[in-house]
DNA sequence: CTGAAAGCGCTTACAG
DNA sequence: CTGAAAGCGCTTACAG
């Protein structure tokens, strides 16, 4: 009723005219199904060539009433871990938007202070049938022995947050280390004459296992080399997390280094910092840390903290589920390494900034 | 055949099926159209409420075979306007994401230096029959002109990179451009002795028209008077944009101001200032300027410019059709007034960054 | 190996 | 004021 003849077609129907066979056969080759003879198939990939046919999603989802189910890995939040909020966040509201399409996003969340835990649950998740991954691998070892399993079952996974080496993941969506501590050298060095000193703090119970902390540090050093610059660097491991104890380092520390000019904390603990110079009434020194947290930000505001390095964690897990989504529903190949912007967050941006 | 009475229907179907009607009536309700007696309307609705029924977008698009017309009116690229190959960026992609339900987006562009341009595509594009309007208005009185007679059309109309004041515009998606400024005075600040001295530097043909340029500088002088810095701050307005204007200028500029320790260029001219710089082989100084841009970028690797301030443009234009999208085709609100996070661009993170 | 038919959840004329 | 039917561009059994 609504077409006239004259109006020409397009999709399936108009390459099942032009090959002289009916639309079921051409869905078989559009989908790469078997029980085609050799020649037609090759008479309608030509035409689809010939007609740069684009396959409408929107019918496509319909037609196949077909749900994907998306499995989603990710530490728990907690006070401790609060920086997992963002991330889930935008897992949220990537689900939101594809729920339309069929996409049903199943949650689980570990506890990072329990590989146990952890491991738990790649059983549980395995056990369901599941479409697609999206995984945080806080636990090397641990996460290698999933993604394997994921490989030999074909179901892709997408890594956020931190990397695993070598793996055939879909695409890992996350910060690159080195840079964010370059980049942060850069900032503290405003600040730091030459022959001048600076602080280096890794505050964690597991600065070992947690590499992605000493990449910080490493990138930090190297701008410093890189530039020839002068200066002292004094770098303090506290591995012990509660405040007393870190106040108590923190108060050696800088008595013994009353003329360090700028501190950089290689994480979200740069509160602890910053509370400790505030209760101590300590002279102004140039603190940099990581995360855009509410803490943090008090202290930002307060002008005790400098420069706060964010990652955009909540668009790591929007990302995170659309690269899934594009993959698995869209068909098309997304980036294998998708490396978020190092933001510089301040007191006078931070009310614009978007996760 | 795929259901069996078992499961339980939704959508349109299962509203008609309750309310005793045809899905026809169902459709005319949710559409709000005429032709429906309040009696039964009452009762459709209360099921809808009921049920919470989300009708199926792909569904609705797939149905009503209507393609929807956006205009979308912005500078032309020219290597004087290279910034807005960003916005326009992201317009093609956001295109390409919605090409699929049925979207076209007609793109007309002016010439910043020809405000006659301006109004003459306004009134081509009222000629044709469009369904929403994104528009940079760049000539504030022409551009109420034309959004005046959009509101008249009920044609919805989206602002970006710069806002229209009291307008009723679906939004506005863009800087905050006095936060930007007072940013750079921080930034500056590092570099600032006590009653130290600093530049701005304006460059445009147009420093009057141009508020937008006062705003920053508005900003970056509150942020010494809101921290009761005590400097010199000196202002120059450079009225001729040809690099070797510009030279000359600010030879003079320089020259009377040899203990300038910063300089806050208020726009993407900030390049000519690194150049000359460069060529006058003048000695450090620290340099913001705005906007991603090759040239810049040049500058800032070579470290002749410390931080360029960057409000992603590209992502300006890709909000600005989505939010089109989101009103039109989706029918959910959007935010009135979407500010871009203000980014701090360095040697160190440019090559991370995202527009 | 291939085709015809029903269906996904809507919208759009048309008829009454 | 309301309903029945055709259609959007696909996919999915089923039949042959």
């Amino acid at each position: 009723m609504k077409k006239d003849s004259a109006v020409e077609l397009s999709g399936v129907k108009e390459i099942a005219r032009r090959a002289n066979v009916s639309i079921g056969t051409v869905d078989r080759v559009i989908h790469n199904r078997s029980g085609v003879s050799e020649k037609t198939k090759q008479i309608i990939q030509d035409i689809i060539k010939e007609l740069d046919y684009q396959p409408n999603i929107m019918a496509r989802r319909l037609a196949s009433n077909k749900v994907l189910n998306f499995a989603v890995l990710i530490p728990a939040v907690s006070d401790e871990t609060e920086f997992w909020a963002a991330p889930l966040n935008g897992i949220e509201q990537a689900e939101n938007e594809i729920r339309q399409y069929g996409i049903k996003v199943e949650k689980y969340y570990f506890d990072l202070n329990d590989k146990q835990s952890f491991v738990n649950l790649t059983k549980q998740i395995l056990k369901t049938a599941i479409d697609g991954v999206l995984l945080a691998p806080s636990f090397i070892d641990e996460s290698l022995a999933f993604t394997k399993q994921c490989d030999q079952l074909k179901i892709p996974y997408v890594l956020i947050n931190s990397d695993l080496p070598k793996q055939d993941s879909l695409c890992y969506i996350g910060p690159e280390l080195f840079h964010s501590g370059y980049l942060s050298a850069h900032l503290a060095n405003y600040a730091i004459k030459d022959n001048g000193k600076v602080l280096i703090i890794n505050i964690s119970r597991e600065i070992d296992n947690h590499h992605h902390l000493l990449r910080k540090e490493e990138g930090f050093r190297a701008y410093f080399d890189d530039h020839d610059k002068k200066l002292t660097i004094v770098k303090d491991d506290i591995r012990q997390t509660d405040y007393a104890s870190v106040a108590s380092s923190l108060k050696e520390l800088l008595k013994a280094h009353t003329d360090a000019e700028a501190i950089f904390v290689t994480n979200s603990r740069v509160v602890s910092v910053a509370r400790y110079l505030q209760e101590s009434d300590h002279q102004k020194v140039l603190l940099i840390g990581y995360d855009y947290l509410k803490d943090n930000l008090a202290y930002l505001k307060d002008g005790l903290i400098d420069f706060l390095i964010c990652q955009k964690p909540q668009e790591q897990g929007y990302k995170g589920i659309m690269a899934l989504y594009q993959n698995l529903v869209l068909k098309v190949d997304v980036e294998k390494n998708y490396f978020m912007p190092i933001d510089i967050i301040t007191k006078e941006n931070y009310q614009f900034y978007r996760n």
